[in-house]
DNA sequence: CCGCCTCGAGTTCT
DNA sequence: CTCGAGGCGG
């Protein structure tokens, strides 16, 4: 980035911060526009990091985080405060696990502890004999300030520790000082009307109080304390000296600390992903801000074994819940065509971490959506995962905008073959209505064709032939159509490069095993605009012979059960098509053949509509599917007052909440495999 | 003719 | 998953 640039950048990036900031408590979902101020934030400090010339010290990010203040005493640590390495993913765990297994004698099982992780303020306690001497701040680790007053405010700190085991006679204890989100909500109604600055977060929040001057404005915020390790300690009672980190939580607990509630002893990999899994789903309405999930090696003796490096223990790791939404730049909108001609732009931009996964681009489906966002090349956009996969565009950051952003227009010319652009016409397109979508005019374009060809592939269920496979077998020269697959011979992909015996065999195999297909999916293989699975499967229900949809006049097709006048027209004109014919006739000739209809699906699911959703344990969806359609059932996309049963497995997206709103029956996978026993 | 329900088509990353 | 649009009942 130019330096000018960046100059602008970042003093776009300090007003749009702030604004966010400001909007903080109005907003209903403060988890999410969180994420987007925290990927501003990082954005920031790495370009300040780059340019330090224009670091402002007057400006909002360094008012917190900044050096401790001289009006609080220094103080050193007696044990040194430690941080945490962050590890972002399962594969991360099983990294760190793998790592620390290595460094424990003779494959001894470790135990794990896990633990909520409060997004606060570390702070350390002291007390002699009982009473609190002293409290403090992390600082560098070695060196914090002493705001003991500040703390003595928390009511969750006790000030004399009372125990019916005994109080020991030298206790550190380690824990996190916060603020709740709804008494950051109420201070920051209280601010705004007083036109101060907002908090815009609970741990800045919580920053902020403590470091007030005044403890009586400190103790006016109502912070909490949750405590979660002790440093060391000193206790006559012997068996009251922690063995484990949970003896340490319990000895807390007895000492009438808070501790965080939720706590699990793990003793697999799974159990710990289980438990990131359960918090994850909770973590929104919990009353505190968090970050994550601690781990730790449950053993204190193990935990020695393994010791600190660097400013971190080996023994512990922090796993941090992934942003659900960031920010990014749109470097350019591009085009894609499909395989009706239709074009949809894609917005491409550099590589962001979101919800998990590294996302480089994402769809706009098309002109409206474009416009009705109002996007542009060289937005900042707030960028997310639909259902936790699809990356998607939530809208762009208007405030952020330099004036150098293009406006997109949809090319007059196909990308691909340059054939003319239209925007596409509706319906019988009688009143003239035109869709939303532009297409490439030119029948023979070679995208297409493609993506035709890689449609008819995937309806056989020829898995191994992938998109990549289909277009080398292309250029190659050995394919030029969906039915010369079926002539293909071992040899022809034997012979090319990165190709072996095995696999060309295995191809093969697929192909011969494949070239038996039910009337409905070669139907649904023809790629008949308008002509999906589901009208597929009426069309064959209806006629049972391709030789009778063949003739089929319009009326007829016109008269079934979900066909109306545009997709009958549709099938007519397919039919009409000498292309479309010698196609047909070279499948069969080629040794493609139509099942016999097993006729009307008669059983118990009749009359019954399913829709899936999440994963299942014993079979695919698509197996699923199959076994709920062989029953005489329905399966379809969407919940809707019509669907009988929602099938619902692990991880299941927004179509059981959407069953639970409708009141629609909800199934388990066992109550569905008792049924189709 | 309107509004609901479905279907079709396009899409991302590991 | 999402958006557009075809089918169809009210």
């Amino acid at each position: 980035m130019e330096k000018e640039e960046a100059k602008n950048r970042i003093s776009n990036l300090r007003l749009e911060i702030k604004r966010l900031r400001d909007l903080y408590h109005i907003e209903n979902a403060p988890s999410v526009t969180d994420d987007v101020y925290e990927s501003l934030t990082r954005e920031l400090r790495s370009l300040l990091k780059k340019y330090p010339e224009f670091t402002d010290p007057n400006s909002d990010e360094n008012r917190v985080a900044g050096k401790p203040l001289d009006k609080f005493e220094k103080v050193k640590h007696k044990n040194r405060m430690l941080s945490l390495n962050d590890v972002f993913s399962e594969e991360e765990v099983i990294d760190w696990d793998k790592r620390i297994k290595k460094l424990i004698p003779n494959n001894k099982h470790i135990e794990y502890f896990c633990e909520i992780k409060f997004d606060g303020l570390a702070i350390s306690l002291i007390y002699k004999n009982g009473k609190l001497i002293q409290g403090a701040t992390r600082g560098d680790g070695f060196i914090g300030e002493d705001i003991t007053e500040n703390l003595k405010t928390i009511n969750s700190i006790p000030l004399v520790l009372n125990s019916k085991y005994g109080v020991p006679e030298y206790i550190e204890v380690r824990g996190e000082a916060l603020m709740s989100k709804k008494t950051l909500e109420n201070l920051n109604k209280k601010n705004k009307k007083e036109g101060q600055t907002l908090f815009a977060n609970t741990r800045n929040a919580a920053a902020g109080s403590l470091r007030q001057l005044d403890p009586k404005l400190a103790k006016e915020r109502n912070l909490d304390f949750f405590a979660y390790d002790i440093a060391e300690i000193k206790i006559k009672d012997t068996t009251r000296v922690p063995m484990t980190h949970r003896d340490k939580h319990e000895l807390l607990r007895s000492l009438n600390f808070n501790v965080g509630e939720q706590d699990k002893i793990c003793n697999s990999l799974e159990d710990i992903f289980d438990f990131i899994k359960h918090f994850g789903k909770i973590r929104d309405s919990s009353p505190f801000g968090t970050d994550g999930i601690v781990i730790s090696v449950n053993d204190l003796n193990l935990q020695g074994i393994l010791g600190v490096v660097g400013k971190a223990p080996r023994y512990m790791a922090a796993f941090k819940y992934p942003a659900e939404r960031a920010t990014t730049i749109i470097k350019d909108i591009k085009v894609n065509v499909g395989r009706t001609g239709v074009l949809t732009p894609l917005a491409l931009f550099s590589p962001t971490l979101v919800a998990g996964s590294v996302v480089s681009k994402a769809t706009l489906h098309n002109m409206d959506q474009i416009a009705r966002l109002d996007i542009r090349i060289g937005d900042t956009v707030v960028i997310e995962k639909a259902g936790d996969v699809i990356p998607k565009v939530v809208e762009p950051l208007t405030k952020m905008r330099t004036g150098k952003e293009k406006k997109f227009k949809m090319p007059s010319k196909c990308p691909v073959c340059e054939g003319l652009i239209k925007k596409k016409e509706v319906g019988n397109n009688k009143s003239g209505d035109s869709s939303v979508a532009f297409y490439c005019t030119n029948p023979k374009c070679k995208a297409k064709d493609e993506r035709y060809l890689e449609h008819f592939i995937s309806v056989f269920e020829i898995y191994e032939m992938g998109p990549k496979i289909i277009r080398r077998f292309k250029d190659e020269g050995l394919i030029t159509d969906g039915a010369d697959v079926f002539t293909l011979e071992k040899e022809d992909i034997a012979s090319m490069e990165r190709f072996g015996e095995k696999s060309a065999e295995n191809i093969i195999k697929e192909i011969d095993l494949k070239k038996k297909i039910s009337l409905a999916r070669l139907i649904w293989a023809l790629g008949i605009l308008h002509v999906g699975e589901e009208t597929s499967r009426d069309l064959a229900s209806h006629f049972k012979t391709l030789d009778k949809i063949k003739t089929a006049t319009e009326e007829e097709l016109n008269g079934i059960d979900n066909i109306g006048s545009v997709v009958a027209r549709s099938v007519y004109e397919f039919f009409r098509d000498k292309d479309n014919i010698d196609f047909i006739n070279k499948l069969e000739k080629n040794g493609v053949v139509v099942l016999k209809s097993e006729g009307e699906k008669k059983g118990k699911f009749s009359g019954f509509n399913f829709v899936l959703t999440g994963t299942l344990a014993s079979m695919s969806r698509e197996i699923a599917k199959e076994k709920i359609i062989n029953l005489g059932g329905k399966v379809s996309g969407s919940v809707s007052k019509n669907t009988s049963f929602v099938l619902s497995g692990e991880d299941p997206g927004s179509k059981l909440k959407e069953a639970e709103k409708l009141g629609v029956k909800i199934l388990k996978e066992e109550e569905f495999l008792r049924m189709i026993k």
